[in-house]
DNA sequence: AAACAATGAATGAACAGTCATTCATTAATC
DNA sequence: GATTAATGAATGACTGTTCATTCATTGTTT
């Protein structure tokens, strides 16, 4: 073996993409300016990906997939829905804490048509909210007129709005606080039982 | 005066740039392609604006002065809240069967946390919350634990991220109907309920 | 232990193409 | 002929991508 793979250098190139796609979108997210955030050559971002677009949709599979699998923790110490609207909210205002960027970078995807999750991703999202939405109809957390899809957007889409907004500041400029998850918390869980 | 000034080429570049913009994003859409789906010359788009940036930033601003004077003529004739649900998440279905990409537009715009509306637009959409949360909580038909932005949120954000949803065949491929705004208008009236 | 390949991690100049913007020029109307 | 709407070639800066080159580290040979 040669040199042994910088796995810092992977993950500051993770971290600098990121941070460049919400800051000047994807166009303005140019390859010499992530290397230059990064701290690394042009030419080693095509180390691991054939392409610029290659790269972030490997970080969206990524960001998705961490979602995905934490949910899947929830669900496994099977609890009430009520509590999983809890754990899922506060699991987005601890990102909106320490990642910003990362909720950022997952909304905006999620939110430009251009930009589509693997089928993999989708298949997964699908499956947890169709659970959550059983689980909730046995115990009569949800009403009986919602779908998988409606769950999903009450459950995830929702508390992401909230925070973005908040970190947009697009009312005001004030830190996400206690109260506001704990708002969130009462709105999607009064809505869910419809 | 020499020519008048074609009116109708104005209008064909707003169209082609809202389009540009929703299908390649901020920096894919270029002013040459913006152009050329305009059917007019590079240079004809300074004549209006002095750049880019300013084009796209001036029809965000006018799209959402179009929602901002429907929810100010439908506060006009006062109505219930419940009415202004109704009315808002139809305007919004209306506006994603006939003009999908200008919703797409706006909501997208909406989520990206480098392009931000005017002081005056947001001030607008600050009263106006604030004039529905009144209305709502003298009739009750709005908990007391509200607060303007999360009235906001859900009366508008939530219609447009079901329909954003939707327009993307995220979970599948239909088309809106009459029940999805119907099961819209039920879910954020019961959640404004409280 | 010292010298020497061999390996592959990491670099960045070079490439062809596209970008936003400018402005001298042309075309249409008075 | 005067006025101004409209054009699009030209410009310099920057784009994503390539790949010959350099450099650090390993195992092998002396």
């Amino acid at each position: 073996m040669a040199r042994a793979i910088d796995e810092n250098k992977l993950t500051r190139i993770y971290e600098a993409a990121i941070y460049q796609v919400v800051e000047e979108g994807y166009g303005g997210a140019s390859i010499s300016s992530i290397a230059r955030k990064a701290d690394v050559a042009v030419g080693y971002l095509y180390r691991f990906y054939p392409g610029k677009h290659d790269l972030i949709n490997h970080l969206l599979d990524n960001s998705i997939n961490e979602i995905v699998t934490e949910l899947e923790l929830m669900l496994e110490r099977v609890i009430s829905v009520n509590e999983i609207v809890v754990l899922l909210v506060d699991y987005f205002f601890n990102m909106a804490q320490h990642r910003p960027h990362h909720v950022k970078f997952i909304y905006q995807m999620l939110s430009q048509s251009r930009f589509s999750l693997s089928e993999e991703r989708r298949s997964n999202i699908r499956d947890l909210s169709r659970r959550v939405l059983q689980l909730g109809q046995d115990s009569r957390a949800i009403g009986p007129r919602y779908s998988y899809d409606e769950v999903f957007i009450l459950m995830v889409m929702v508390p992401m709005e909230y925070i973005n907004l908040n970190l947009k500041s697009f009312f005001d400029d004030r830190p996400l606080t206690e109260r506001d998850s704990a708002r969130v918390i009462e709105i999607v869980s009064v809505a869910l039982r419809g």
